[in-house]
DNA sequence: CCGCGTTAGTAATACGTATAACTTCGAGCG
DNA sequence: CGCTCGAAGTTATACGTATTACTAACGCGG
C-alpha cells in the first residue's frame, strides 16, 4: 500500500493524500475531499513507508541509547523514561546496549543500522560509544549527543543529565552516622566511571568530616558475587570491624548482606548495609535493603528532552536529579548504642 | 557525505561506488580503480543512508522484538541472545517492551516507526503484538512472525521457539520428592500465558503420580511482594503445612523465602523452595535458590534463527530447548526425613 | 468583460541508493 | 579490414514520500 494506492481508491492525486494525512491541508483541500481520502487510507490499512519519508525528510525522528547492558535493571528503567518521552514527541527510541566481555567482534557501528538524529549514552558504555563515533572525534560522529552519568562538559556533549550522587552519598552516610555508626567500610565498584568517583570523594569528606570516624574502601565487580567477597575482606582486615557498610549500588549491598551472615554476623544488629538505586532486589532479599533511590526513569526522560531540544536548536538543559534515601530493614543503631539515644 | 561525494573525490559515477562498496564489482570495475573509491570513503568517512538503502532495496534488514518488559532480566537475556544472531547475518534488531500498566495511551504502532522485515514476540506480550498487528488478522500486520513462550501452532506463525518447561517442571518435582517431599504448593504466576499453564499442567500431574502426594496452590502477581504473600497463603491455609514450594520464577521464589521466614520457619530445614529461570538474583539471596535454568539467550538466539529461514523462504524450524536444574541452598530434605536415608 | 483574489487541487521534483541497460574502447580473429 | 567480444565504466531509472510551484475554476468589483 502507497501513498498512490490511497490517492487512486480515493480519486485524487498523491500530493493530496500526503497533504490530507499530513495533517496539511487547512485551506487547501475541500473538508469532503480530505473525508474521503481518510476513508480510503482506513480502508487499505495504508502505513507511510518511513524509509522514503526520512528519505525525504532527511530526519529519521529516531534517537539512538547507549547503555551498558540490559540485565541492569536501572538502565531498563532508564530506557522506558527515554522512550516515553520520545513518544510524546513522535521519535523513536533504538537500544544499542554494548556487548559486555565478549570482545569488540560484535557489529562496531550500530548507527549505521538505523538512521539516527542524535543519541544519548551512558558513561559506563564508554566502549561502545567510541565504536560509534569511530575517530571522528567528539561527539557521536557527528550527531547531538546527551551524556549520562558522566562528568558535566565532556567534548561535543550537547548536555549532561546526573542524578545528585554526592547529595545520595551524603544521606547514606548521615543516615548512619545518626545511627551511632563510626567504623565504615566503603565497598564500592571498580569501574572507572565518573559517578563512582563522586561516591568515593564524598564517602571520604563525609566520614572525615566525622569526630572519630574511619573508614576502610574494598572494590568489586558489578555483580552480587563479587560484592560479597569485598565485603568480606572489608569486615576481616586488620583494625577494628567496621559496623557499617555503605556500597555502590544494590547488586554490592546484597552481597555483603550475604558476606555478614557468612561470617557469623547479623543485618542490622552487628553491621548495617546500603545500597544505591532502590532496584526491585532492595525488596527481594531479607532484610529489605536501605538504599538511595536514583530516578532511573526521570534520568532518561531528562536526558531524552535536552536532546530534543538540542535537535530543535534550543539550547539543552543539562540537569542534576534529585535523589531519596529509602530506609528499610538493613540499617540499625551501631552496636552499643540504645535506638533514639 | 553521499555516495556522490565519494565518486566525485574518486573521480568515478556514482554507480561505480555502489558496487564497489556493495562488493557487486567483480569483473566489472578494476582492482584500482575500487582501490581508490575504498580509499575515497574512508578518508570521507562515507556511511551509506539506510533510509535510501532500504528504499530501494524494498527490505531494511532489521527485526523487531516484543517483549513484555525489560526489567525482568529473562527477556534482557532474550534480546542478547537474539541481537547476536542478527548481527551475524547483518540484520538489525529493534526492541519495543510493552508498557507494563500504563493504559493503552502510548504509540500502538512501532512497527510505523521503524522499516521492518518480521517480528519475534513473547506471548506475555500478546496486548502489544495486538496493538501491532492491529486488526489485519493474523501474523504481524502480515510481517512473518516468530513466538516465545507460546502454543505451537499458531494461526499466522512461522515458527515457535519454547523452553521445555514440562521437562523443567518434571525436574523440580522430583528433585523434591527425591529429598522427600509429599506436601506440595504451587506458587504460581497469575498471568494468563501459555507457558504457565504448561507449568500447572505438569505440576498436578506429577505430584498426583506421586504416592501420597498433595498439592494446593496460590496465584500471584509476578513480582516478589506478591509471591510473598502467595506464600503466606499457601503456608498458612487448611490442611497440613506444604514442605516445598514449587514456584513459577524466581520472583516469586524470592518472596516465597521472605514468606517463610516470616512464619518464623526456616529455607530449607523446614520449607524448601525452587524457581524458575535462574536470573542473577537466584544468588542473589540467602540461601541461594535452587531453579530451572531457563535457556533465555539460546530461546532468543533461535527464534532469530527461525525467523531468518522464514525471510529466506526456508521451512522455519520451531524448537523446544532445553532446561536443566540447578541445586542449590533453598531446597533440602523433608522435615523429619533424614539425609540419604 | 477584464483583472484579481480565493479555493481546490495537481504536476513536478528532490531525497540517496542499487541495479538494469547501455556505451566506449581495445584486442583478437577470420 | 570488418566483426565480435570482454572489460570497464556510465547513464538512467525506480523506490515512496513531502512540498513547492503551478493551474483551473469561480466569484466579483470596476
Amino acid at each position: 500500500m502507497t501513498s498512490r494506492d490511497v490517492a487512486r481508491a480515493a480519486g485524487v492525486s498523491q500530493a493530496t493524500v500526503s497533504l490530507v494525512l499530513g495533517d496539511k491541508w487547512r485551506g487547501r483541500v475541500s473538508e469532503r475531499t480530505a473525508g474521503a481520502v481518510r476513508a480510503a487510507a482506513q480502508r487499505l490499512e495504508y502505513r507511510p513507508n518511513l524509509a522514503a519519508r526520512s528519505l525525504r525528510l532527511g530526519t529519521a525522528r529516531t534517537v539512538l541509547l547507549v547503555v551498558p547492558a540490559l540485565t541492569n535493571e536501572y538502565f531498563a528503567r532508564v530506557y522506558a523514561g527515554a522512550e516515553r518521552v520520545a513518544a510524546e514527541h513522535g521519535f523513536g527510541l533504538v537500544l544499542y546496549p554494548s556487548p559486555e566481555g565478549v570482545g569488540p567482534a560484535r557489529d562496531p557501528f550500530p548507527s549505521a543500522r538505523a538512521a539516527l538524529d542524535g543519541v544519548i549514552a551512558s558513561s559506563m558504555a564508554a566502549g561502545a560509544l567510541r565504536a560509534i563515533s569511530g575517530a571522528a572525534g567528539p561527539g557521536a560522529g557527528g550527531l547531538p549527543l546527551v551524556m549520562l552519568d558522566s562528568e558535566p562538559g565532556g567534548p561535543g556533549t550537547a548536555a549532561t543529565v546526573n542524578p545528585d550522587l554526592a547529595h545520595g552519598m551524603r544521606l547514606a552516610v548521615g543516615h548512619l552516622a545518626g545511627l551511632g555508626h563510626r567504623r565504615f567500610a566503603h565497598v564500592a565498584a571498580a569501574v572507572d566511571s565518573w559517578t563512582f568517583r563522586v561516591r568515593r570523594e564524598v564517602f571520604d569528606a563525609e566520614v572525615g568530616a566525622l569526630a572519630g570516624g574511619s573508614a576502610v574502601r574494598e572494590t568489586s565487580g558489578l555483580d552480587v558475587a563479587r560484592g560479597r567477597d569485598a565485603a568480606v575482606r572489608a569486615l576481616t582486615g586488620p583494625g577494628p570491624r567496621p559496623t557499617a557498610l555503605v556500597c555502590d549500588d544494590d547488586l554490592l549491598a546484597a552481597g555483603a548482606c550475604k558476606a555478614v551472615r557468612r561470617l557469623g554476623l547479623r543485618v542490622p544488629q552487628d553491621v548495617s548495609v546500603t545500597g544505591f538505586d532502590d532496584l526491585s532486589l532492595a525488596t527481594a532479599v531479607d532484610p529489605e535493603l536501605t538504599t538511595v533511590r536514583l530516578p532511573a526513569g526521570e534520568a532518561g526522560a531528562a536526558g531524552m528532552r535536552a536532546l530534543l531540544a538540542a535537535l530543535a536548536g534550543e539550547p539543552a538543559p543539562s540537569a542534576e536529579l534529585p535523589v531519596s534515601l529509602v530506609v528499610r530493614g538493613s540499617t540499625g543503631p551501631a552496636p552499643g548504642v540504645r535506638p533514639n539515644g
